[in-house]
DNA sequence: AACCACGTTCGAAGCGCTTCGATTTGCGGA
DNA sequence: TCCGCAAATCGAAGCGCTTCGAACGTGGTT
């Protein structure tokens, strides 16, 4: 194995002169570092990380904490995973994997071990476990999520209130005076504050805020209840000829049903998804998506400030990202 | 921070005992054990991951290739992850993920940085340019997939003709006579090596084994193809009660196609797939799928194997599974 | 000519752990 | 009673790196 101490030899120089020119803490004359680089290179040098994690107590990798839980959308997830290892690896770190389901106790051994600098949490519920634990970890942590009280932690987030308005804007400038909201099942708007009502809330106040009439429902992920709630949608209003979707589980279903009752898409009712990429793509819907690349590269640009000793604000919540499709629609 | 030499002194003990305690390196009497253990317990003593790998060379960290290729079903993936994170738990050891962009230049960084003690690689192709790196790395690898040649590595894979074959024989049993193969795209075929030819020597020999008529033809990911390779095949087997698909992104189409040629499935035709399982789940299709948890799992395996100094076996393929679906079919 | 200040470089002391030879202890046998 | 042996434990030497104070040279200043 080549140590510094073979480079430094090589090169003439002390051992702390190579650390130098590698982390650049102290300055180096442009000569010895050049020459010190070319050994590094000749000998294929690479700096043991164990060794310097011990002597500067900084080990260069953060923690993603992965959620398991059902019904999480893989795709988004692996997309969320490799543009934070990118981001990650753009600050010459890398990235541990932990999956939640070691818990509280899988983030105490990574950061009391030293294993790594701080850590990236997804998926984090609205009075998640892990908050008090991350609270008092001793090591920064980024959340992707919105819980309740984000006092002292560092959250980021899709701006869902932004999304649901953005949907309504982007049909009232397309001329559509009368616009259906089709929800969530009704338990996910009973736990009082998350994703879902955020993104109702944005709807209804652009709605008002515009002078268009809308009406919104939750709908289960039953057939029939879809049925049932596109059926009353059409009769609540009457003149609706558009409809925004937060509820990619029922997305196939709603078309169904808007064809069933004689309603073409996008001819007769525009539908605008809020739902993964690939699924509007598929079924060619102008959509609203999470945007995962964004998210996770920022929340490793906060984890990185705060690894630098500097604050960061507790919530940062993106912009929605509005993509139209104009394609023949499909119902599959 | 608590050191090991802060529970050396709580527990009245030297330091290497301490070690040998939490390393089980040296034989330890019951006693002290215990007391050792209470100290660790009361002081929350987490043994720091860069010293030990520093004094010891042993990270007990694995890296895991992803792949980033277009076209990889993203699920999938995702399950490997998970697999490969639970079960490098289960022998204490943590995993950091590369991304394949990061190309053998990573993996030389990650290997020489002593920041793993090995690699388990996704998504290698038949003459993957990092094979080559791989072989002189320095660290056990494990590769999952089936390269060209094996020699010198330690391979995962799916035994892709046995699946061929399962399909067969499940369609056989039930007393098909007559069944047709549709599969990827010629050029995959084209390809000398490759899971796509494996799976379709599998079906045809089985097919010849159990004397049952069978024809096989490829389909582009286009619907006009589709449509014109099931009318083939409907032409060529006119008795053709069953057919097996091994290719998912035309799997939609498949069915759409059978039902437009006047063809109920499965009372006319039975299909079986050979794809993802969320997608057979959804089309309720009885299907073999890639046994993602499995190979993940035993990929870990192997590397601990390997890491422990003890020979593997450069191929291990893994007997395909099929699940048999007979809910009502759906087209999307 | 002596001195100071600054930009560079050096040397040595650890970081927290494992490991290996050395030391201690307790025990049975001579 | 003493010796020898094995089991248990200790102590010290590193693992490869960073970091800090000190030393070195250079150039400009008095």
């Amino acid at each position: 194995m080549v140590t510094i101490v073979d480079v430094a030899r090589h090169a003439g120089v002390a051992p702390s002169t190579v650390s130098y020119v590698l982390t650049g803490n102290r300055p180096v004359s442009a000569d010895t570092r050049v020459r010190v680089r070319e050994s590094i290179q000749l000998l294929g040098y690479h700096p043991h990380a164990g060794a310097r994690a011990l002597a500067s107590s900084r080990s260069n990798v953060i923690g993603l904490v992965l959620p398991l839980r059902e019904g999480v959308q893989l795709p988004v997830v692996m997309r969320f995973v490799t543009s934070v290892v990118t981001a990650a690896r753009q600050h010459d770190m890398d990235v541990l994997l932990v999956t939640a389901d070691q818990g509280a106790a899988g983030l105490r051994r990574l950061a009391n071990g030293a294993r790594v600098d701080g850590c990236v949490v997804m998926d984090v519920g609205l009075d998640d476990e892990r908050l008090p634990v991350l609270r008092e970890l001793g090591r920064p942590a980024v959340l992707l999520g919105h819980p309740a009280a984000v006092k002292g932690l560092t959250c980021v987030d899709l701006d869902f209130e932004a999304a649901g308005a953005r949907c309504v804007d982007h049909l009232a400038e397309l001329g559509h005076r009368s616009i259906g909201f089709l929800g969530a099942p009704s338990v996910v708007y009973a736990r009082n504050t998350g994703f879902a009502q955020r993104t109702l809330a944005g709807f209804s106040s652009a709605a008002m805020r515009r002078g268009v009439a809308s009406t919104a429902l939750p709908a289960e992920p039953r057939y029939d209840s879809v049925h049932a709630v596109v059926g009353t949608l059409l009769r609540e209003l009457p003149r609706m000829t558009a409809l925004v979707v937060h509820n990619e589980a029922v997305l196939g279903w709603v078309l169904e049903c808007l064809r069933a009752e004689g309603r073409r898409v996008p001819d007769d009712v525009a539908v605008v998804a809020i739902c993964p990429d690939e699924l509007a793509e598929r079924l060619r819907l102008t959509s609203v998506q999470l945007p995962a690349e964004a998210l996770g590269r920022r929340a490793v640009e906060l984890l990185v400030t705060k690894l630098n000793g500097q604050q960061a604000p507790p919530l940062t919540l993106l912009p929605p990202n509005l993509s139209v499709r104009t394609g023949p629609q499909r119902l599959s």
